[in-house]
DNA sequence: CATGAATGAGTCTTCATTCAT
DNA sequence: GATGAATGAAGACTCATTCAT
């Protein structure tokens, strides 16, 4: 099993203009090699050239290959993760089919929001990012059950497995979306289908009407 | 040469006994190999050794380390197609709530029955199967129309959707499963909710109560 | 202060014909390298091409560039070191000045054996080998403490650091030696006074004339 | 770019204080990144920031890398040189033995003076200094054969090779003394060996009693 | 003058694959 | 058929040096 290597962090901190915009093209030239040749042919080399710098550069900002992927990930996972959080704050006290649905929305939305990126980083996810998905997954599932114990019409038992089935249920078609494109019409079904099934999931464990 | 992705089937039929045990030493080694190490540090001569062979045996039967790779990832997404393919089959004509647990059991049964292959082919899945587990995913759906369809008590609208949510959906919780660890208490209840799920699920789309 | 690199040793023991050629050609290879452009330009590569194979085969039996030159710095001590050692076995019990003439003598004839090797190593010592210079170093130390205790005429007290001054004013002016190309004529005159320095030197320290 | 070794005495004489005190925080950033982190890891990034400055301003100063080595060792040398010609100086016209004693201890205390720098040089002398070496050796050599020539009481033939042989063998023991740390007590005893085995060498090889 | 971001040639090392034995 | 030594292309990473600010 792959362990972490060390020093993930960036080695600096950009601080004049120019070093901000050099690290900003490195993370989109990242996204695209990702896209255009895949993880597998990725190469510091080839992503510092289609940022339009060297490869010296780029160890400026990243200490290794691992870290510069990493960071781009993160990055993705930050917004998808925050834009949950958000969702959660808005929904609280709300009826449960409310909750459902800002859920299920925000969540679609902010993986459909750059769906290149979302699609890029499934296998960087898969190869080096497991433990940091795992991180971000336990504020996701936090930040639902602190929802889901503010619904306005039901209450739950056991909530930790509420939110770990909700999560994955909602992920395992989402991410099958982006693989094959994530066409709009196709969108639109699967986001009305989970909504569904996410409420009447819901509904289903509830064990208390109030 | 490293080069060529075509040629992926196996060179040559094993028709001898001795032949039949070489590869299934490597295939075994394979998953090993893939559990002790990780898919990154796999090598040829690593599953050669393990296996008590030699490289040049290993070339003998596959034509190069993908196809190695792809033939140990069939073999396991054949299990757990055809078990579910059995399972759809067992549960024509029954009442949805019976097809409902039935799929979701044979589902879980089959990814937990080698919790360390299921586990050791994730990262071969996401670097080299998309296309394999996309052809096998389509068998499972066409299953899943299947049963839906021959369903006692309702009928759907849109099975190509429903099968497609059903899928994805039950595979996310189970696929985190796996990666944690798979433990018995969690399997059970993933198990449990997941029936719940599936089944809510499916009376919430179905369009005429026969 | 540079630490010590892990896996030092050979990766595989050469067992064919083939492979004990192959590895004797990197050794002397080696050598050839670092007369020829020195240690700091020696690249695993230029050794390899010299030897007439390809870095990977180098690397079939060396794990790094750091233990190839430490094998062939090693084998080059063990020569010297076995050398001195016979010598003191040859010198047990001789008078004081015969026991001199003899260690002076085969110091300077291993040395000189192989210029070329002796001269190319120099650096390889200092960047990498003090270490191991040390751990023969006092196998040197003690060959000869064994001897000038068998001295037949003389008997001398604290033998540990005459044995220390005695190692290391025959190693200056032999390495000097080296290190401007062992001209013959020179090297008689330092061969000669090195006897007679070691020789009054001893004369001057031991403690009781038997 | 990498390249020629020309150009290696400093670009410009430091005239004001505050170039004369960063000159001087480069010389001792150097011997202390030498110390710390070895020849090997040392970089010039690394020994501007240790002198707090930036390498920007470093190669104002120094053309190259080994330019700013080569300076850092030769005022080591210079340091060690001057003290022996000095004390060459001061043993002019005495007995033998007085000289031979001198000479040693002026040597030592050179040597010992600045412990860390002479332990940290030693990399640099082997890489880079040969040449340095070979002429500041040859000052000592000039400056021996001087005091030998004035001893009061012996006359010598061959006072070349006598300086030469003189020089190396003290170097030696001092070196080895260096390596592993120069402890107080070792150091004694090598001094007093040390300037019994010159005194003892030179009697041997004096050609008249005056 | 000082700074430190940018450059990119140059090294080590790995490993899929071949083929002589 | 089996073996495992040989191959060498490919990629990560370093660091001396420059030069725009």
């Amino acid at each position: 099993m792959p362990s972490a290597k060390l020093a993930l962090s960036p080695k600096k901190m950009p601080v004049q203009a120019r070093s901000t915009f050099t690290v900003e093209s490195i993370f989109t030239a990242t996204i695209q090699v990702l896209r255009d040749v895949g993880l597998e042919r990725l190469t510091t080399t080839r992503v510092a050239e289609r940022a339009g710098t060297s490869v010296g550069t780029l160890y400026q900002y990243f200490p290794n290959k691992n870290a510069l992927l990493l960071a781009v990930l993160e990055r993705h996972l930050l917004f998808v993760v925050q834009s949950i959080e958000n969702a959660c704050k808005d929904a609280r006290c709300k009826p449960i089919a409310d909750i459902a649905a800002t859920l299920v929305n925000a969540f679609v939305d902010a993986k459909l929001h750059d769906v290149d990126a979302s699609v890029a980083l499934i296998p960087v996810r898969h190869k080096l990012g497991e433990e940091m998905v795992v991180r971000y997954t336990q504020r996701v599932e936090i930040a639902i059950c602190d929802v889901l114990m503010t619904a306005q019409d039901v209450k739950f038992g056991d909530l930790r497995t509420i939110a770990f089935i909700l999560t994955k249920a909602a992920l395992g078609p989402v991410q099958a979306l982006l693989e094959t494109g994530a066409h709009p019409v196709l969108t639109q079904a699967v986001r009305g289908h989970l909504i569904v099934m996410i409420n009447s999931y819901l509904r289903s464990f509830m064990i208390e009407n109030r």
